[in-house]
Order: C-alpha cells, then structure tokens, then sequence
DNA sequence: CGTCGCATTGATATCGCTCAAATCCGGTGG
DNA sequence: CCACCGGATTTGAGCGATATCAATGCGACG
C-alpha cells in the first residue's frame, strides 16, 4: 500500500480515480488513445505486446508507489496493453490534466523529472546486473549496488524476492550466498525480522578515492 | 557523432565545454561535488563502482547522443567513477546553469522529461528481456518490441551487435535465428547493407484489439 | 593477394535449472 | 503444551542450455 506523491499539484485532486483492479484485468489496451495517467497504490502493473504465437512480452511493469508507463504522457496511443499482475489498486488522471498541471508547477515537474531520472538510473543497474552470467556476479553486483553507508545490505523481503530481483532460482541463490559466505567474501545476518549482507574485505577503500 | 539535443536553452551555449578523452580517462570519481552534467557525443561512458576485490561493477552506461547520469542533477556529490570505455567525445554544463535553464525553460523541461520517459521504458524493456533464460526467448521479445509497423525489425549494426545487447554470445545467436528461421518463425534479410529481421506467424493480430 | 572482421557450424565443458528430500520456523488449533 | 501445517531455507543429484574453444567460409579493403 503507498499513497501518491506528495508534490502532485492540489488542482489535479479533484479528476483523480480509483480503480479496483481483479488479477488480469486489463486498464488498457494496444493501439488505443492514451486518455488517463497510471500510478499504482499497491499491486504490480504490467505492460505487454503480444508475440504472433500468442505468447506474451513484458514491456515492463510498475509496482507499489511507481508510476506507470510513463511514456506514455508523449505518445498519442498505448503502444501495449496495460494488465494486472495481481490485485491493484490504481490511482489515474487525465493525461491532459497531468500534462498541466507539471507545465504550470515547475516544483511538481521537477520533483516528477526527478522520479524518472532515479527510476532510470535504478534501471541502468538492473540491466549492467543481467548482463553478467555469473550468479556470483549478480549477487555481488547488487550488494554493490545496494550497501547502505555502514556497508550492510538490508533485504527488503526473503531471499526468494532476492532470487527474483537477480532472475536467479531460490536455490542457485541460496547455494551462491553460502559459497560466498564460506569463502570469506561476504557476511550475513538472517533473521525473521532483519536480513541483511555485508561484502567483506577491504573495507570503504573507495570512499577514500 | 552526434549533436547536443535541439532543445537545450541557448543561454547554456556559452557554459558549454567539450571534453575528449581517451579510453580509460575519468570524468570524475566517487564522492566528487556534483559540478557538471555530461552528454555524450560519441563513443560510450560507464558509471563504475569498485568491489571489495578490486573488481569493476559498472552501473549504468551511456552512448552516442545520451546524457550521462541523469540522477546526478539531483544528487549533492557522484555515487559512482565515470569512466570512458571507448574514445569519447562529451560535452558538459555547470548543474546549477543547467538544472536553473530547465527552471525556466518549461518547454526544455518538458523536452528533458521526455528523454528520461523514452530512456526509462527503454531500459524497462531490456530488463524484462534480460529476465528470459532462454535465447529464443530473449530474441524474440527484442524483435516483438523493436519491429516497426511493418513488422521488421531493422538492425542498427552487426549481428554481434544484436548479441551483446541480448547479453548472448553470438554463436549462440546465430544458432538460436538459423532455428528460428528454420522452423518458421523468423524471417530474415541479411545484406551487408541492410540487416533485419521479422516475427512470422499470425499478423497485426494485436493491432485489431 | 593477403589480411581482417563477421558469419557459420561442430565439439565439449560448465553452470544454473529442475526435481527431490530434509530441516527450520512461526502460526494455528486442539 | 503439543501436534500440525505452510512457507522459507538448505542440500543433493542429474540434466540441459549456453558458453567456450575450434575450424571454415566469405566479403571488404588495402
């Protein structure tokens, strides 16, 4: 559960919508004229194309206090269809009104330029981190990525949302961060309520730089 | 080669500078004051962290015709090493001027918001398709979301270029389109000139919904 | 004509996926 | 309190897909 973002301009309250959405239901399709501007208060929204086989492709998706698609604020039609990965709550606003309302509060466009330019660097990383083949590699890029200023890497959820986020499988996971761990190159810290990995060795030798 | 983008204010020209740097030069380091925003005009940039082995983590990339780090125009000091990875030519501005011509240039702004939308689903796409195990599938969500209107895919370089953006090796490649081409569900034009490729099956099936 | 890079195909090795089984833990109900 | 259950975690065994190494053809270019 999330709440919108709090420099979203008064004026743009009263032509917000709720929409309730099922597992599999559709917010928009391909081809149609954009119309309302997506923001997801819990759930994941995805955004798919269709292969001629029928399978599908996933564009991308948005989750919990994400905006969605926002693209599509500069196109004049969904180029996919807009589908409930699971149980959603969405906030929406016509695309016109949003368009304004960033136009005429240059606070609020800024503070939305700078949303997008953290979810593109969060992005940038994912992508550099799928590259590598190594599961070793990817966990390690991550806790790169990830370490606080203490160096620690608190988990967010269980180490099979870890496994997600890396594309790995629960056990290549589980497998790498013992190796890792019996090796002496990272240390950690599982508990029920706290999870939390530590790369080891020479320690905050780049701050220094 | 490139231009700097059509809509920069004027009032940026003379705050411009043009760096060349050779492979491996550093554009800045870690924990640096923020100074200046960097756009590349050709050859590719990398934002790199180091590991506690020493080892390179790159964060994020740039190329011909991208800014560099677009979150650092909101960031008090640079989270990462900027590295050249090639020849690169680059040009800069002050983040103070640049952040103040978006201020008070709202088209400019909104013509940066877009950049960063564009970019953002961009690198959305890729990490949805670095999540697919499976070569086929991996060359087949790229060509479902690069094909045009009429259903080609047109390649920009090499096939080897192709490999490296999917994070395959091109034998893997050449395999995986040879299968694909041969069990009909690719179709394939490749001339020295103009290399492309095309989804067979059912067509603009989803063009209809 | 020789060289170089791209493209292609074959053979092999390796890494991660898959299936399987056991353990641990918190929560639930008797 | 204890038995039970479900989900997360952990470890084992085997397989398969991709990486890797190798060889060849091909066209461009000097």
């Amino acid at each position: 559960m999330s709440v919108s973002p709090a420099w979203l301009p008064a004026g743009l309250g009263p032509l917000t919508e709720v929409h309730a959405l099922s597992k599999g239901a559709s917010l928009f399709h391909l081809g149609q004229a954009v119309s309302r501007f997506y923001f997801v208060l819990s759930g994941e929204l995805a955004a798919i194309r269709y292969m001629p086989n029928g399978a599908e492709a996933v564009m991308l998706t948005a989750r919990t206090g994400e905006f969605f698609a926002e693209a599509s604020l500069f196109l004049p039609t969904y180029t996919c269809e807009a589908r409930a990965m699971t149980v959603c709550q969405v906030l929406s606003w016509p695309v016109q009104a949003f368009r304004d309302a960033l136009a005429s509060h240059p606070e609020a466009a800024l503070a939305f330029t700078r949303t997008l330019a953290v979810n593109l660097r969060r992005q940038c990383s994912r992508v550099e981190r799928l590259r590598l083949k190594s599961a070793s590699d990817r966990v390690l890029h991550y806790l790169t990525c990830e370490a606080g200023p203490d160096g620690w890497c608190v988990l967010a959820g269980t180490q099979q949302n870890l496994a997600t986020e890396l594309a790995l499988e629960p056990e290549t996971l589980y497998r790498v961060l013992a190796q890792l761990e019996k090796t002496g190159r990272i240390e950690r810290d599982i508990g029920q309520d706290i999870r939390r990995i530590r790369l080891l060795g020479r320690q905050g030798l780049e701050c220094a730089l």
